[in-house]
DNA sequence: ATAGTTTATCGTAAATATACGATGAATAGA
DNA sequence: TCTATTCATCGTATATTTACGATAAACTAT
């Protein structure tokens, strides 16, 4: 773009679309529900999974993890990765206060 | 990129993505929040809060319309926008249940 | 030591997103 | 009718995202 202007607006509005912006892939949402299904997997397993080379899962992994959304560690030559709960529900909060913020008025 | 594989994971996954998508820049947060604190909005108004150029609004307000997550009318030479509060109620369904899924089990 | 496994990163190509100014189309008001 | 207002769309530049193969790094097992 000619020009980044996303730092002018209010820090909440992008912390939230940085969010939404980490799940706005399929194959992103497919590995947190991975994720939540298994509780910890390992990479190769989530790269099984999805119809994608095993550079473009990594580079994917890499989006939730900077996002804050997953964990990762080494065990031996693998890695596992797991959901951040604490992380994940802060924004699921802060979903849910945007969902009430846009319902009718009584 | 070389080739796009969003169409081959399971449509409730692509669905939930482009919501998310949607919502993934803090323009497109602003322009809801804006509508929902006063129900209906005009373009000029939407345009004077947001730090954005009128064409760049515009944009932003199209790609919100083709997620459905807005309506528009036209009001003589000013157009009338709003949330179409039915698709964004399934929408906020489809998040709940996204953060109910990836809930720590007993 | 050597060979195999696993995964992150690099380089790269192509698609998409972001942003603006200019323009055009439609209406409102003088 | 002429002018001003409002807004969508076009053209364009630049940035970012998506995807892959190749490679490197780190560990395991022989």
């Amino acid at each position: 773009m000619a020009q980044n202007k996303k730092h002018e607006f209010e820090k909440s509005e992008i912390e939230f679309a940085d969010f939404a912006k980490a799940l706005s892939h399929p194959a992103r949402v497919a590995i947190m529900k991975a994720l939540a299904k298994k509780n910890v997997c390992i990479c190769g397993e989530i790269v099984e999974e999805l119809p994608l080379a095993q550079s473009t899962v990594s580079q994917h992994l890499k989006e939730l993890l900077n996002a804050g959304l997953i964990k990762g560690s080494v065990d031996g030559t693998k890695s596992c990765y797991c959901i951040d709960r604490k992380v994940f529900n802060k924004f699921s909060k802060s979903f849910n206060a945007f969902f009430l913020l846009t319902q009718e008025k009584e």
